[in-house]
DNA sequence: CGGCATCCATTTTGATACTG
DNA sequence: CAGTATCAAAATGGATGCCG
């Protein structure tokens, strides 16, 4: 049961060495806005078992990229976090985001599933630090039953799977207009017309959302 | 023989159905410094059989990431370059390659192989484009039989593996030199003491060679 | 709920032999 | 040299069943 290595001393290899396995990276992705349990790993990534999926966990654990953790109260519940090396993976999940959607973002197969947190992430690979300098934030997002806030500061942003304290702004969406944003049938301001979408907070930092957080136009491959 | 897909609507998932496979992402690193040939991808790839690295290849080309071409002569031989696309894919390389540098890149393992190019790529990751702001140069490095280049120009730098026209500055190393350079037993300028090393060209660009590319103190993980 | 263990069908891989 | 063809070994996935 030796782990398999490309046995290269190169940078490269020696990270895919330890995250290029199925699966892995996703996993990752997951834990990059928050603690998550087993199960809600188990129901963001449909087609993997909880035998592989306990079989990643621990050999990330082992390579202290994660850690388990107990919720807080009144949670108690066991759940994994990313470590510092973990959470630095960061950087390399967006760079994958980034290149995604300007490149592998065709039309949404209908098999393909969706969760709002994986746009979520979308859109803080999309953020310009640019746009935000100067600009310290945090801006609240609801999609259906879930909530994320961004924690905008020094030209940099922190997506996070929870509520915030005290938003500057909260932006609510029902799930399906808010997919339906993210394959771009519709925009922010179409939605809040036909009030499927409803902001509350100060009214400057609404107007600079498009720009703190540009989508790029996707370019078709095979061109 | 339908391809395996995660069947999610997440660039980061469609990105990964593209790259995610054993071996896809070394083989754009390799081309990340040029066009290069059958036998040589096989040589820069221990391990990786024939039978999968055609396969490899003719999947990518066909998502529309590299090109078969021909070289220029006096080779006129085939070989395979990225695309656009393809290329756009260096800056996830190269933040896996600054991940790795930082957390993953312990004493080298007796069983693990080396190529200069791959520690020419971990150059190319650790740039300091503040460093380099205003600057425009060319940098030759000659290590044993391998010429690379690295281009300068507006905060950013491209790394190639040919020689270059008219370089302002030329670095000349042997290969076990190198190495040892690479992996922290020596410095640059140790070796230019011992004359293991030799520089050609603009004293001042030379002087600023280190802060160009600042190699990262790694982080033991585990901690 | 949060896992681990087991069994089995299917894919993916790695290594080698072979061909134009 | 640039691949194809072939086959054995390993990884994956899906289903279950078990335990604290």
């Amino acid at each position: 049961m030796e782990q398999r290595t490309y046995n290269q001393y190169c940078a490269t290899a020696r990270t895919l060495d330890l995250i290029g396995e199925r699966w892995t990276l996703l996993l990752v992705r997951e834990l990059l806005t928050g603690p998550k349990r087993f199960r809600d790993l188990l129901a963001n990534l449909p087609g993997l078992g909880t035998g592989l999926l306990a079989a990643r966990l621990k050999h990330l654990e082992g390579q202290g990229l994660i850690r388990r953790t107990t919720l807080p109260p009144p949670a108690r519940t066991p759940a994994y976090d990313l470590t510092e090396a973990g959470r630095e993976l960061g950087p390399t999940v967006l760079a994958m985001a980034r290149w995604g959607m300007k490149w592998a973002m065709d039309n949404r197969r209908p098999a393909e599933t969706f969760r709002s947190g994986w746009a979520m992430l979308g859109l803080q690979a999309c953020f310009s630090p640019d746009a935000a300098a100067g600009l310290r934030a945090v801006i609240e997002f609801r999609i259906d039953e879930e909530t994320f806030h961004a924690r905008v500061h020094d030209g940099t942003v922190d997506m996070v799977h929870t509520p915030a304290q005290a938003p500057d702004a909260t932006v609510t969406i029902d799930g399906a207009t808010f997919l339906s944003i993210t394959e771009g049938h519709t925009t922010l301001a179409d939605a809040l017309s036909a009030g499927t979408a409803t902001t509350v907070g100060a009214p400057g930092l609404l107007r600079k959302l498009p720009r703190l957080f540009r989508q790029p136009s996707p370019v078709p491959r095979n061109g």
